[in-house]
DNA sequence: TCTGGGGTCCTAGGACCC
DNA sequence: TCTGGGGTCCTAGGACCC
């Protein structure tokens, strides 16, 4: 038997996680919105029976929502992440290979691992993780990372599945194929889904029908592997170690609108200090920054301006003194008077490793440096206080995002700690 | 009033070189 | 009217993902 490859993922995950904790909400559709309470990220089964869009601002469906018993949550992310990393532990301890590929679901290397069923093994996966953690996890088995997120979706689709479904015979696939619209493959999104409409192919089978010669000048490199994969050819190998990150995005919208530069200056100083900080803990050093900011792109009545500007800088660097100043001076050459700015954020990249720096013969600052920033982080990582710069002023609370409706942090905070009876 | 954040990969086009 | 051309490197922007 060829290898094969299980995508497990959990099923509504955020809107699962705040409901563990909340067992009085059972039943009840939930939904889990994005920083500032934005739009909707995450919704319970419920949630999505009623209609709830994913993505939809929550104003326009709050009062709806809200009256028919509907319960929303701000996005907490420690939660998350924390619930994220006991699913993890528990499928490695199960499999020999996998790739955590988002926060909520896997690649898992299944191989010649089992003997017997997969199918079977599958279930014994679900039941695992449900027995350790409280989260129901679907499972899709296919020869490809494509096929095992194709056969994920039907395990989703048809719950007559017990959530587990296993594509590896090619009858089961093309008959699952015939009936899935395209835009359900991975990879293929909305733009190309309207080409793909378009020109008359609506099902997966339409797809892969398509003659190879034609795929990739029609369609580019991306969708010529993405047709691969569903034909059952590997393009995309198991990621088992994590990638070093190619770049470091901190950006956010704010809660109020910023109108002044003062404030721009302060709120992209504070994420270039995150930035900075997530950059270290790469042991990475970067040789350039960009700032940029908009205007909101949705509102109508107002005219929209937004801009980027990069710096490419003299030599690499994780201080943030010096990151900072790049904030500075790049912050007037783009900044214009009279627009309400609704989000910002600092991007570093070109990175090289902390330790393979080429030594200047003349100045040896650096390790003083190196070392104040490594004070820094510890200070901030010991929960016993924070230290920041200066020119991301003191009170943020002009720009800081709103969370009002933000769970305990049950399994990560002492204090948040849920009590039983 | 109110519309996420953090990534990757690919491509087109400009700058520059010989 | 009247154009060099090919290669490389870099960046901006788009598409996609969760």
């Amino acid at each position: 038997m060829t290898t094969a490859i299980a995508l497990v993922d959990v099923n509504n995950f955020y809107a699962s996680c705040e409901r563990l904790f909340r067992p009085d909400l059972v039943g009840r559709p939930i939904v889990v919105l994005s920083n500032n309470d934005g739009c909707v990220v995450a919704r319970s089964s419920e949630a999505k029976k009623i209609g709830i869009k994913m993505g939809v601002p929550y104003f326009k469906i709050k009062r709806d929502f809200e009256r028919i018993g509907g319960i929303c949550f701000s996005s907490n992310y420690a939660l998350y992440a924390d619930m994220s990393q006991r699913v993890m532990t528990t499928l490695e301890s199960m499999v020999p290979a996998i790739e955590v590929y988002s926060i909520d679901e896997a690649f898992v290397e299944l191989g010649a691992l089992w003997a017997g069923d997969f199918v079977e093994f599958g279930h014994q996966i679900r039941a695992t993780i449900q027995q350790y953690t409280g989260l129901t996890v679907g499972v899709g088995i296919g020869p490809t990372k494509t096929l095992a997120k194709l056969a994920n979706y039907a395990a989703k689709k048809w719950p007559a599945t017990g959530g587990v479904v296993d594509i590896r015979d090619e009858g089961r696939r093309s008959r699952l194929m015939a009936i899935t619209p395209v835009d359900e493959v991975w990879g293929i999104g909305r733009a190309m889904n309207k080409q793909l409409q378009a020109e008359g192919l609506a099902t997966v089978a339409d797809l892969i029908a398509v003659p190879p010669k034609q795929i990739r000048l029609r369609y580019g490199v991306v969708v010529e592997r993405v047709i691969q994969e569903l034909r059952g050819i590997p393009c995309s190998e198991l990621q088992i170690s994590t990638p070093a990150k190619q770049q470091i995005v901190s950006s956010r919208s704010f809660g109020e609108r910023i109108t002044d530069q003062t404030a721009m200056r302060q709120a992209l100083s504070a994420f270039m200090e995150r930035a900075a900080e997530k950059l270290r803990k790469e042991q990475m050093r970067c040789q350039h920054v960009s700032i940029f900011f908009r205007t909101s792109p949705f509102s109508g009545n107002e005219p929209y301006y937004g801009n980027q500007l990069s710096a490419k800088l003299p030599r690499p660097t994780d201080d943030t003194r010096e990151l900072l100043h790049h904030v500075t001076n790049l912050l007037p050459h783009i900044w214009r008077d009279g627009f309400r700015y609704q989000k910002g954020g600092v991007i570093l990249g070109s990175f090289t490793p902390r330790d393979h720096q080429q030594a200047d013969l003349f100045d040896n600052s650096d390790s003083i440096d190196h070392r104040l920033m490594a004070v820094i982080d510890e200070i901030n990582h010991s929960g016993l206080g924070h230290v920041g710069f200066a020119s991301k002023g003191v009170d943020a609370s002009e720009w800081m995002m709103k969370r009002e409706h933000l769970s305990p942090s049950y399994t990560t905070s002492w204090a948040d700690l849920p009590v039983a009876r």
